[in-house]
DNA sequence: TTGATTGCAAATCCTTTGCAGGGAA
DNA sequence: TTCCCTGCAAAGGATTTGCAATCAA
């Protein structure tokens, strides 16, 4: 199970969905639900082959209209790693990590890099920009890839 | 003009070609020299614009070969901008600066966050990672959307 | 009832690929 | 001659959209 409040969670995409005059339908719930107990990251496309093959029906246009809502809701965060399809991870409370990603064996790494969230205050200060969210990742090779390297 | 050496970023993409055993054909010299020469950041279809309104002709195909032989080369990065398709800069001697990216109007400010290097490089030392390219952008509101924001 | 939501299929957008003709060594 | 390159058009993958039927407040 998630390491973070559920509850948490749902109050929170049930108010942002109030709050626009969106529904709480049992589709956008069944989503939500999903997606919030993937660990890690997926795309689209992973929801909808895990919802079909549970047996919960849901179109992947649905799908996609739902993760975006989950999005802004902020619940979910896109994150870029390089890959062709947008990828998600949840929000939760922990601190927030980044990723190494080797763009040799596709590998990726966690870190958590604990200065840069005051780094990045200073210079959101300084543009008097609001931030919501932020992407980091480092591309490179990772220690294995690193030995195979022919150059 | 370019405020680094032209002749330096063409000598460097044309020994990549020859280490790759690739041809310095008039299509690519010519899409080098308009990518470099473009300030900030463009994708592949600009560029496609671009020369033909130049009368250069140049398919699109040639146009995505040859940006992706680029950024291999090291002479241009792609850098993700929440846009959906891919960004291309190019590769300066300057500090590197990286993103607040506006999610309601869509302006980007470039920043400059001079320790970022040191402490991406204990990462990567801590995992043995060898450090290609990052990519890092903030995302949120910028001054003027901040103060539109009906919340 | 009324407006929001869904699923489907078609449409779009960006990018890659297969292939035949053209070009440089 | 032998590869490498190009342009074209078709293919591809991811995502969005139009629309009629359906659902929730």
């Amino acid at each position: 199970m998630a390491d973070f409040n559920q509850n948490t969670v749902l109050e929170k995409f049930n108010s942002f969905l109030k709050s626009e005059g969106l529904k709480p339908t049992r589709e956008r719930l069944t989503i939500l639900d999903e997606a919030i107990s993937t660990e890690g990251h997926f795309e689209a496309d992973d929801l909808v082959v895990i919802l079909k093959k549970k047996g919960l029906k849901s179109s992947r246009a649905t799908v996609y209209r739902t993760l975006d809502i989950m999005a802004q809701a902020g619940v979910l965060r896109k994150v870029c790693l390089g890959e062709s399809a947008i990828q998600f991870e949840k929000i939760t409370n922990e601190p927030r990590h980044d990723h190494l990603v080797c763009t040799r064996c596709g590998n990726k790494y966690e870190f958590d890099l604990s200065e840069l969230p005051a780094l990045q205050q200073e210079i959101c200060n300084r543009f008097n920009f609001t931030p919501i969210d932020y992407c980091y990742q480092i591309f490179g090779f990772c220690s294995e890839c690193s030995n195979k390297t022919d150059e």
